[in-house]
This record gives C-alpha cells, structure tokens and sequence, in this order.
DNA sequence: GAATCATGTCATGTT
DNA sequence: TCAACATGACATGAT
C-alpha cells in the first residue's frame, strides 16, 4: 500500500525503480498494473461508480425492506417477526401448505423469503468479490457455513450465494466499508430469520464432520451476474476444523489451497449442495471476530480449544464447568515459558491474559485482581515467591519449580505461530491491542469483588498464582472447578483424572487456598459489615444519650422550678399563721409539716427537738 | 521512604 | 475424623 502510494507520484525514475523491484517480485503474482498510474486512476473511478451503484442499491433494499417490516409484526414472546395476518382473513394455518423448512420454529411466508433472498442479494451487491485478493488469509478466523433455511435451500441446479460471494472478497470495515454499508450489515445481522439460518447452520456444522467445499466458480450464484469470478484462497472452517484436530492450525495460505483443493468436487456428493454454505466475510479486527463472533462463528468448543488462535476464547469456553471443564489444556500454553515468550511483541500476546477465574467472592465470575507481569515482560511469578520457592526445596513449590523446567520449549512455541513469523500478520497484530482491551474491560467488568469501597481495580489482567501454578502443572481443570466443585464432584473428578503427587498437592492447596481466600474475603466483608453496623448503633446510642441528657436537664430546671415555688407558697402560708395574741410565728421555732392525709400542721421545732431527745432517752 | 490500604495466605479454632 | 468455615496475624503490593 506504501509502495502503491508512492507509485502515484512517482517520477519516470521511480517508475524505473519499480521496473525493477517488479522483476524482482515477478515471482510473487504482483501484476505490472498495480504500479500503472493510469490504470489505478480507471480502477479508482470504476470504484467510484461502483461504489454510487451500491449506495443506491442499498437505499433501493432499505425501502423495501421497510415496506416488508410493515407486513409483518413483532412477536413479544420470542422477539421474532411474524407474518401479519391479513385483517380480513382468517389465520389458515391448518389448511396453508407446509412450506419446506428445516427447523419448525421457523415459518415463513412468501414476504420473508423475498426478504431474505432481497438481503442475501444485498449482501452480495454490497460486497462484490474483488480479484485483488490478499494473500494473507486470516486463519485464526475460521468462517461458519450458514445454513439454507427453507427458501434458502439451494439444489445443485441453483447454486448457492458461495463462500467466495461474501468471505473472501468483500472488504472488512477497516479496509474502507463505508458507514452506511456497515450499517447495512448490523440490518442484516439483526434480521431474524438469517440468525435463525446462522443457527441452523451451526447446529449442522456441530452435527456434519465433514462438508465439501464447492469450487468458487461453482459457488457463484447466477442470479448475482455482477461477482467476478473468485479464484482466491478461501478459509474454510470446516477444512480448518479438521486439520486442527489433527495438524498444525498455523498452515500457511498455499497449504490450505492445496487443501481446498483435494477437497473438492470430486468427492462433493451432489445433495451436499443443499447445504448451502456462506461463509461468513473474512474476518477483520472490528468486524466479525468479536461483534459477530456468537453469530458468525460458532465454532464447537472442542474446535475453540484445540485452535491456539483465539485461545483465551477458548479457556474460558473450556472453563466452562458444564462441558469442556476436562479438556486438557494446551501444554504450551500450560508452560511459564509461554509466558515469557509471549511477552514478545510479535507473538500471540492476546492469549497471554487467558484466566480461568478464580472466585474471590463467593461469585465464580469474579476474579482476583492482579497485575500484568506479562507487560513488563517478566516471569508470572513475583520474586518473591520464586524465593520462597528457593528457599523451601521440599515444599510444592519447589516441585512445581521442576515442572516449570520440564515444560521449558521455547522453540516449540516460537514455531507455533509460523504463519505469523513468516508474514508478520498485520491483522493480528493489530488485533491484539484490542483484544487485550477487550480483555481487560471484561475482567473489570466481572471483577466485583465484595470489599472494594468502589474502587477502580486496576489489577485485572495477570493470573492468579494458583492459576500459574495450575497451568505450570498442565492441571487438566479450571482453578475455578477446583475451588468451587462440591466435595463429591472433586472427588469424583480427582478420581478420574491420573493426577501425580505435585499435581494432587497443587489441587489440594489451591482448593484450600481459594475457599480460605473466600472465607477470609467474606470475614472482612463481614466485620465491615459489624463495624458499619456499629458505628450506626454508635450513632443511635448517641443520640439516645442525648435525648435523655436533654429530657434530664429540662427535670432538673422543672424541679428547680417547683422547689421555688413550693419555697415561696411555704414562706406565703407561713406568714399568714397567727397565734392568739395576732402575733407571727416565728420560722425558726416552728414549721409547717404536712401529714399524709394531706393536713398541714404547724410543728414548734423545739418541741419536735425536746420529743426526740425525750424519745432518745427513753430508750435508754 | 514511611504510612495506609487491600488482599492473599497461614495457622488455628470452631462448626 | 474430616471438610468447611471463621478469624487473627502476617506478608505483599499498590497508592
């Protein structure tokens, strides 16, 4: 593309220049035309012209795909469009003729067929093959067949929309999809019925061993005149499935041709045709390999985990307790030097953060936070614990230490990704950026640990130690399994998987460990919870005390109050008391008392002296 | 570099 | 008796 650019304002010596290189890369299938500025001016407003074509195409689909949507309605129940049922007719659908489709929750009528076939011709429009074809084939991509639902089915005579119509030659988003054609897309995508078809599919790609692949010329569709014929390589996932299983997934594009190749007609029974297969486009670093991924790729687990692309995908697929939780893990993947060799910018560095998860609460999904050691290039270990692992030569550690060094093939995993080394894979590599974004915002997004004060985690991406260890150990079940199985399904799984000493002691340790580090997680959650809880009931009792310090003190000024007043009525009655002669009583020799009949009886306090001291020699 | 916090781990006791 | 759980204490890494 550089050079192409370069080309366009090239003087006569440039032209000379590229005379030469061009001799010189005669030998790789690039064509004198690439470097005629004339020619790439006509291919340019062919382009143009083209590309207005679609535009109008496009709009063309869009409003009859309106004018359809309005014929139909939306069913609530399962989200799907129905046919709307004619107002003056009466459903028929006991008497309508069954119309040929492969799955029963899918009907359709006479307006979603056209629909449907009116999206599959947009889908071929919108994306005419191109005969300039990259050589590089995204192989860690494998495109699924798309099933012929009823109107889909395509008879030997009726050719299906090919592999070739959609996967090989239409441009990904980044190679200059337009806006409004990615929208297209996202149309497309959301119509039902061609999920259901992508579905079906799957459930035949999960079903079928073996598909064959029709040619490209064959699989051009005559009712798509416009489409060059494709004679580039095409990816074929059921091909690529089979040669994981069995080779080396990283063949080169001229090994798949060559597969593709023995592949075909000959042995293509002609009723195979009715399998109409679309592979899904090539797959780009935006488009399809994660938006699309569910729809587009349903790849089988078992073919997820054995494909070393996308393999943190295919962890957690496989980590998946129900199903894969006793594939064995990939052996490289299990060693730390996979790590340390993956710390390097041209490997597969988006499988480096694969977690299996360990529960750090109580919820399986979460994750215990941890930093990258992988992006500073370092071993997964700290250093630290590559001295406790020194320094006690007997623990578990120290065998795992061993088995680190018995796993230790650098060479074998620098050759697993050939294809890669070999043409330095730009797609990938941009890829993987995004795909470690990806990474990372989905472990944030499950990390939900229960003692956070909601914070933002920034340790999200490295493994678990347990989970180094584990991997270390090639254990052949998830840490998650480990720590969260019933005591029965680990020991049930324990006794079917033939685990050494160092691998019975990890296991042991890491569901020790993990239920210990829930346990431990929770206690602090719950004495949060105590302290909260505390400092609430702090707060009550203090306002309690308050109150009651507040009511006490109002008492004390009431009877303040009252003690005067009772002073003042005393001294008030006192002073009105005469005796016979019209004389005042003295206060200091009498006093008032009152009986508990409620009598007020003016008591000489001499007397009351006199009686007591009477009274206290009396007893004498 | 010390202080603080969050988290993991171990040892030990309890259920 | 054993597994699971609870918790104090300590270590470690991050801030």
């Amino acid at each position: 593309m550089m050079m192409e650019m370069e080309v366009m304002h090239s003087t006569q010596q440039d032209m000379d220049l590229i005379d030469i290189l061009w001799n010189q890369d005669i030998d790789l299938g690039a064509r004198r035309e690439v470097f005629d500025i004339n020619h790439r001016q006509k291919e340019h407003e062919l382009l143009k012209q083209r590309k207005l074509e679609e535009e109008k195409r496009l709009h063309l689909m869009r409003e009859q795909e309106k004018a359809l949507l309005a014929q139909l309605q939306l069913d609530e129940e399962t989200g799907e469009y129905i046919p709307r049922p004619p107002p003056s007719t009466p459903l028929q659908l006991g008497v309508t003729p069954l119309e040929v489709t492969q799955n029963g929750d899918f009907t359709q009528e006479a307006g979603d067929s056209m629909s449907f076939d009116e999206c599959l011709q947009l889908l071929a429009e919108t994306f005419p093959v191109e005969h300039t074809q990259t050589p590089s084939v995204c192989l860690d991509t494998p495109a699924v067949s798309v099933p012929a639902s009823s109107n889909m089915m395509m008879s030997p005579e009726q050719p299906a929309l090919s592999t070739a119509t959609i996967s090989s030659g239409q441009p990904t988003p980044s190679q200059g999809m337009s806006p409004d054609l990615e929208e297209a897309w996202m149309e497309l995508l959301s119509l039902p019925e061609l999920q259901q078809c992508l579905n079906m599919q799957m459930e035949d790609t999960l079903q079928t061993t073996t598909y064959p692949l029709p040619t490209s010329a064959e699989a051009q569709t005559p009712s798509y005149p416009n489409y060059p014929t494709v004679q580039t390589p095409i990816f074929n996932p059921l091909t690529s499935i089979n040669n994981v299983t069995t080779n080396n997934l990283n063949v080169s594009p001229a090994e798949l041709m060559n597969t593709f190749d023995g592949s075909l007609p000959t042995v293509a029974p002609s009723d195979a045709f009715r399998q109409m297969k679309v592979d899904a486009p090539q797959l780009d670093t935006s488009f399809s390999g994660e938006g699309f991924g569910g729809v587009f790729y349903p790849i089988t687990e078992q073919d997820e985990c054995s494909s070393r692309h996308g393999q943190e995908e295919n962890e957690r697929m496989c980590d998946s307790p129900s199903k894969a939780a006793f594939t064995h893990m990939d052996l490289y993947s299990l060693s730390p030097v996979d790590s340390m060799d993956r710390s390097k910018p041209n490997l597969t560095a988006e499988h480096l953060d694969s977690d299996s998860g360990v529960s750090t609460n109580g919820s399986p999904n979460a994750r215990s936070p941890g930093i990258s050691v992988y992006e500073s290039g370092s071993f997964s270990y700290s250093d630290s614990e590559m001295e406790e692992m020194d320094q006690n030569p007997g623990s578990a550690e120290s065998d795992y230490s061993e088995m680190f060094s018995l796993n230790f093939e650098p060479d074998h995993f620098m050759a697993s990704d050939p294809a890669s080394e070999v043409t330095g894979q730009p797609q990938q590599q941009e890829k993987k950026p995004k795909q470690r974004k990806l990474d990372i915002a989905e472990e944030r997004g499950l990390d939900d640990a229960p003692f956070t004060k909601d914070k933002p985690k920034k340790r999200s991406v490295r493994l678990t130690r347990d989970e180094q260890r584990a991997k270390a150990l090639a254990i052949p079940f998830t840490v998650d399994m480990i720590i969260n199985l019933p005591v029965d399904d680990f020991n049930e799984l324990m006794s079917k998987h033939q685990l050494n000493e160092a691998q019975l002691a990890l296991v042991r340790d890491i569901r020790r460990r993990g239920k210990n580090k829930v346990a431990a997680q929770n206690c602090r959650k719950r004495k949060m919870e105590n302290i909260v809880g505390l400092e609430g009931e702090l707060d009550s009792l203090k306002e309690e005390r308050d109150r009651l310090l507040n009511e006490k003190s109002k008492n004390t000024k009431s009877l303040k109050e009252m003690k005067q007043q009772l002073n003042s009525l005393y001294l008030e009655v006192f002073s009105m008391l005469r005796d016979e002669k019209g004389n005042c009583y003295s206060s200091s020799d009498y006093s008032l008392q009152q009986s508990t009949d409620g009598n007020v009886f003016l008591v000489p306090r001499i007397k009351k002296t006199f009686k007591s001291e009477k009274k206290h020699l009396s007893h004498l």
